[in-house]
DNA sequence: CCATAAAGGTGTACGTCGTACACCAACGGG
DNA sequence: CCCGTTGGTGTACGACGTACACCTTTATGG
């Protein structure tokens, strides 16, 4: 009964088929679903059978990474360093869009994985090759943070009517209590959390529209690189003037 | 023999007695040595004594993060909204550099709990005041993300060389190869990284300062907010020209 | 002062997880 | 055809969170 599916021999397994059913199963059910279990079962395997591909679960997610990694467009040559880095963060965004698990797992650890060096070693190149010194283009990686991946942390819980999911299931009524709760305790909250909604036309959707959140926070630094690079700024100057100034 | 130590009596448990020791538990021993076994264990009691004053593991996390929050120094009244923001965050950075934990929890959940809003309602109060309009201010906000706990998403590794610690040990030379490797592999990532540690004086040290790194990205943000609040700028307007451009 | 209910602590047990290890099956090159 | 290498199986172990039934201590009010 071994090896067998409907009287049919199965394909054998391969690196590449764990990871693709990996990104799959954790696209679909999400990064808590996914167990070596939970994906033997899925590539009709027992779980043991993966450690001949993977040599463990960390492992595991590193490939998950790397293999997603080359969905992002690679970088655009150009004058234009500004819109190129731009078009690169949104094209990663999309990616780290596409696959929701993702950013929990570049948060999580410290992934100092070939595809992860490579992009960011690219990244880095967009910067240099604009003239950017290596010391602002340090000071500039840095600042940049996560949004190379084109995630920022997410202070607001906008999961609040998200569809499907396994959400709390909560009365209308008690919902009602929970917000009055909230207006009376947070109103400084409540003002800027709403803020959106009203601003908006009559749109009445999410009520924040998370990309030009993100695209706001993004352009607000790449201004501020500019600004910088234009006017020679050097870490040695800044932290001079810092000390005559504390 | 229950209830005894040393034939003394032993003081009674209370939720912030639990609390209390989860945080030095996972201050000393890191988060993944928090377990509900060895909680138990260090305060002298059965695992499922705990569930008697925290619902679940998630509620004692919750409770972690609203015992830390206390420790923020409170918004600083005065003219100055620049420096105030500056100083909570740099205040909420130094609790969270010392409760290193803390902010793997707020990254991996999506904390409601009254600290955590009681925060950021203050947090918010304080743009308003300065005459921020709401809608400024829930961008700005959205573009602190993690910012306003103290903390960006780091890129670079800079774990090498921590003292203590569970590290995997490597030898010098095979280091050295590694360093060899990632030279020739990725050169951009070897100029930027290296770059802080020779433009430092002949300080050897870890070769970057995180603080450093820290305060630059976030007085970049403050000067755009700054610059954005003078010219008054709105969101509708801004997506109106972003319509017209793109 | 004692009965009694509430609150605090215990012991056992279940289902999950990652994975070590010994074993067997299939394949591929001599 | 044989046999070593590679891939898949089965069993088992030690974590984990926590449900549930039980006992012990404490506080309370008649």
């Amino acid at each position: 009964m071994t090896q067998q599916i409907d009287g049919q021999r199965r394909v054998r397994l391969n690196r590449n088929r764990v990871l693709q059913a990996a990104v799959s199963l954790a696209d679909e059910a999400g990064l808590d679903e996914l167990s070596m279990r939970r994906l033997g079962q899925e590539l009709g395997v027992v779980p043991m059978a993966l450690y001949k591909h993977v040599a463990n679960k960390e492992e595991l997610l590193d490939g998950m990474v790397e293999a997603i990694i080359s969905e992002i467009d690679p970088a655009v040559g150009g004058a234009d360093w500004k819109n190129a880095v731009r078009l690169r963060v949104l094209s990663a965004r999309a990616v780290l869009q596409r696959h929701r698990w993702a950013r929990q797992v570049l948060e999580s650890r410290t992934n100092q994985t070939p595809a992860v060096l490579g992009y960011m070693d690219s990244f880095i190149a967009m910067f240099l090759a604009a003239g950017f010194s290596v010391d602002l283009t340090h000071h500039v990686m840095h600042a940049m943070g996560s949004r190379i991946w084109g995630f920022t942390q997410e202070l607001f819980d906008d999961s609040a009517g998200r569809g499907g999911g396994d959400a709390v299931e909560v009365a209308p009524e008690v919902q009602a209590a929970m917000f009055e709760q909230i207006a009376a305790r947070y109103p400084n909250i409540l003002q800027v959390a709403t803020a959106a909604r009203h601003d908006e036309g009559s749109v009445v959707g999410r009520g924040c529209d998370d990309q030009f959140e993100f695209e706001f926070a993004l352009d607000l630094l790449l201004d501020g690189f500019e600004r910088l690079h234009r006017q020679g700024w050097t870490s040695r100057q800044a932290k001079k003037q810092q000390r005559n100034e504390g």
